[in-house]
DNA sequence: CAAATATCAGATCGACTGATATAA
DNA sequence: CTTATATCAGTCTATCTGATATTT
């Protein structure tokens, strides 16, 4: 749970105050602090709603992109590379779903040195529940309408791509 | 360093395709992914650039912080307050900050209980570098036009309000 | 041979809980 | 007496480095 502190000011803006005061032009320190704080909020909120489920956010994101998949199972390689995570993450992420239930190891067929994450039926099970409790608060999101959560994608989606989260410029 | 993995497609978008299919409208996990993914980009590129100076991003805005303050130093909990972040996470930054020389604790003349946070000469002397290797990449955010931070702020600001960030309704 | 996949040991970081000493 | 401030011990999560076995 974040702590709402309710100042009667807002700290990000007050910093930015100072900042600009000291430093020079704040847009872009407000901004990437902003990101910070949305993040430690929304995570917050999912992994409480998550936990009586036995989840963390990162761990119904792998869950997740199982049910997504065709055979319910992906080397650990791939599942690494869609989240974005380092390798002995994906390892460690792995280890807590095959210790709840949800998720089961194989070797990989197509190749000797991999190995296959596949759900089990109890992991199908919880996804359902575990998806209507993120939802529940519509991600945390519900300050914005459908054109505004469109709009800050856009915006992210630039940080992302100068960061080199995909290669081909799309659209 | 964030492995930029240069994917033929974008991951948050594929799996937001998915998710439209499987759960209904994915605005929400879109933004809301994208406020993760964009942490992490940019925490990592900011730790990377405070390395040399001893400094997590975390800490550094303990000593910006200080800086900007009248005297130099503040009490802890009104650095928890201002960074929002948990008493003990508190506790633990400036013990690392002390460690690093920049930081000193003197007891609150205002307050028995409290313990006031001292910046140090060392300390004044580490913040101009840091800052120059932190807004070298333009805190990451250079992919942005000063519009764009700003509508980026005022998004994101709708989030944290809804979460009770600040507690007087502003402008 | 070199490169890729996954794991392991070990470390850091920050967030958190619960308990405690001290002072307001 | 209750509340607030800060610390401490200990847990948890995710990240990262460097090394290693195995396979491609």
């Amino acid at each position: 749970m974040v702590r709402p502190l309710g100042l009667p000011f807002d700290p990000i803006e007050r910093a930015a105050q100072t900042w600009e005061e000291r430093f020079g032009p704040a847009g872009s320190m407000r901004a990437a602090t902003s990101v910070f704080r949305v993040q430690q909020i929304l995570i917050a909120q999912f992994d409480e709603a998550l936990k009586p489920h036995r989840l963390t956010f990162a761990r119904y994101e792998v869950l997740v992109l199982l049910t997504f998949s065709r055979t319910g199972a992906l080397p650990l390689k791939v599942i690494g590379s869609r989240l974005m995570v380092h390798p002995t993450s994906v390892t460690n992420a792995i280890e807590r779903l095959v210790a709840a239930g949800y998720v089961e190891r194989r070797p990989n067929p197509a190749d000797g040195r991999g190995v296959l994450a596949a759900i089990t039926e109890r992991g199908r099970e919880v996804v359902p529940p575990a998806t209507a409790a993120v939802t529940g608060a519509d991600f945390g999101m519900s300050e914005l309408t459908g054109d505004e959560l469109d709009t800050l994608f856009q915006l992210l989606r630039k940080i992302r791509l100068g960061a080199g989260d995909v290669a081909a410029p799309p659209d």
